[in-house]
DNA sequence: GATGAATGAGCTTTCATTCAT
DNA sequence: GATGAATGAAAGCTCATTCAT
């Protein structure tokens, strides 16, 4: 390879980065360069100028963007929440049976860990040492969520196949817990694939056979 | 009432307020007042001369019996957990019957977040928002107590009166994660007995179904 | 004199300031501040909020320049140094003769601590309080400065005009510390031009008899 | 050698330990300390508590012999001095002519920074950094160390053999000025006795040249 | 919209000193 | 005289946020 061609070959490289770079929006690029770093240092530990440094932004920029630095990591639940919900209820929508239903639900739930570890330690560990989270905010996403759940169960209740005396209300807190800590498990022992696997199969046996009529 | 006898009671309450002080030691006044403090204000909200006001010590004090304001907030689980461990041996030794074992657990459970509030916020919320909590502490106790399920699954399967497919491994951390959303939940929205107990009425039916032979 | 000329007075000398505020550099503000305030109060008892006051800047933006406290006395050390060393190089260079060179030498030393009192305070007071610029400073500046001396022994070995049984890297240190001593007893008792005159006076005979060949 | 032996040797090595330690003052015992300590981490790196474990007091038995911290250097300081000028003092009555008795200071004064290092590591760098000491103290000892050299110098010049116009109260400075700069280097560098040799030789041969008649 | 220099509030922890025993 | 548990004042530095350009 000669001097000329390595030459090129920067220039198209930093061409392609920078279309990368342009195609995203800078409020992608900060809630990216978000999950990366809070899952590198954590949140406490993270610095806005890190973030910004990250999403090649000013400092100042990201304030256009997001009101403060708690208000990224809840933009950053949210943003992510969706797009997980709207994913799950692709993934419910394949079958008619509820607690085939269920049993997709809570398969997906630890397989998204699996797939997103960064997301995972914000959401499972970062996010719950936000005073503002725990405190302040509204968690409508959060309850869209549990709801899935509900749904789920009701459906499963109206078709018969789940006892009547269940409390959607409360089962769907108990089996969201129940997969929330062999999340946090997961990721903090970094416990990956198998692991994960295994306590779906367990938690779908357990939860099904304790709702089913 | 006369002012006469208004002085008398204040130099009572005086009197059996300095007794009450002097009769605990200063590290467990330095515990307790950190459970109000934190519960009041949260602990990153929480100023270490505010507990030591709170404990009638100076600030200086604090640090003659605990490393740091993180060190006050392990030592305040290690010793909640020990004597709830404790406690929660005695309740089931009453019972032979493993899944009779169980129910009483998920209830006791429970019924701690409803009769301590105070702790109850303080390990369900603040606790987590302490990184060194969440990411350097060796969670032996947290490990005594789930196993504390996991040995009454074994004996369950020993009797046969639980699955013997059922991993204790994961199902106790998937009960536990359970009653932990459902504590979260109550002391976040101040829902209290009626919650609690209708909520360890489902989950009970639900583990115990979802596990029995 | 008039109120009214008072208050144009007035008015113009706050105009005036600012100038003078705006054509220095922050950086050069802080250090010009923090050498009165270490020469008023010493090293230890001078807060940065002091300084940052002095120089009318936010506390935080002495941060923007300087690592820390020590940092400012140090970097003041070496700036100072620097110009002085420069000046005495410009001094020196007026003279052919090695033994008229050391004789300017020692005169622009001791001068130097007349016209600059603050200054001489905090190089030979403070300076030698902060335990970083004692231990861990790598004195590469004040090396220069006593080279400086080596340098002039050297070419007056060379000359024939001192003994070439002086050793020119113990004899800088010895007329280095005479002077320092010196300048010292001025600061503290503030004994000022005449007593830094006769010492010059004294110190050269001496010196110079001592060395010459 | 057998197990009893070895039990009588640690009895006895334990008696005459503790023979030794009453042996001395209290007072003795903490400023051998408080030099051990100074020159080990520095004078504000000292705790009041490492020189009371390594006296073998307790922390509140300091304040019956010392006013506070300061006072324990500057006590050490004048301590030493009264020791230092006995000694000196002493060497010098070997001498009758004024030459020869300075040559005996300077070489005794760079000796003593040979023989007691951790004394001159206080002395030459802990001690200049006590406000307390360079402000506030008068400096009594100082001025009678230094007066040695201004009697030798007025005696000489009695003699004749010293130049009347050499003025004994600067010279002392100067020369004193001159041995603390060498003595600091030797300390900080850890130079030890040949560079002190060389370094008082230096010295004795430009200062008494440069005074003699 | 984007920048980044400047701001300044905020707080744990240390450790010399005291004093009841 | 001796102890050592208790005191509490004291301040450097960080970093989220702002705002003039």
């Amino acid at each position: 390879m000669n001097v000329h061609s390595e030459a090129e070959e920067w220039v198209v490289a930093r061409a392609a980065a920078k279309i990368h770079r342009d195609a995203k929006t800078k409020y992608d690029r900060i809630l990216e360069s978000a999950i990366k770093v809070f899952a590198r240092k954590g949140f406490h530990n993270s610095r806005i100028s890190e973030i910004a440094a990250e999403a090649e932004v000013a400092d100042g920029t990201i304030y256009l963007y997001f009101k403060n630095k708690d208000d990224i990591l809840i933009r950053l639940f949210e943003n992510s929440l969706e797009q997980i919900i709207a994913d799950l209820r692709a993934e419910i929508g394949k079958e008619n049976d509820a607690l085939r239903k269920l049993r997709r639900f809570i398969k997906m739930h630890l397989d998204l860990v699996n797939k997103n570890p960064n997301l995972a330690v914000v959401l499972q560990v970062e996010l719950r040492q936000s005073n503002k989270f725990m405190k302040e905010y509204e968690p409508t996403r959060f309850i869209d969520y549990l709801n899935l759940i509900a749904e789920i169960i009701r459906e499963g209740q109206a078709q018969g196949a789940i006892r009547a005396d269940v409390a959607p209300g409360i089962v769907k807190r108990a089996l969201f817990g129940a997969l929330d800590e062999i999340a946090l498990h997961s990721v903090l022992t970094r416990k990956g694939k198998d692991y994960l696997r295994t306590s779906a199969d367990q938690i779908c046996e357990m939860f099904l056979r304790g709702i089913a009529a």
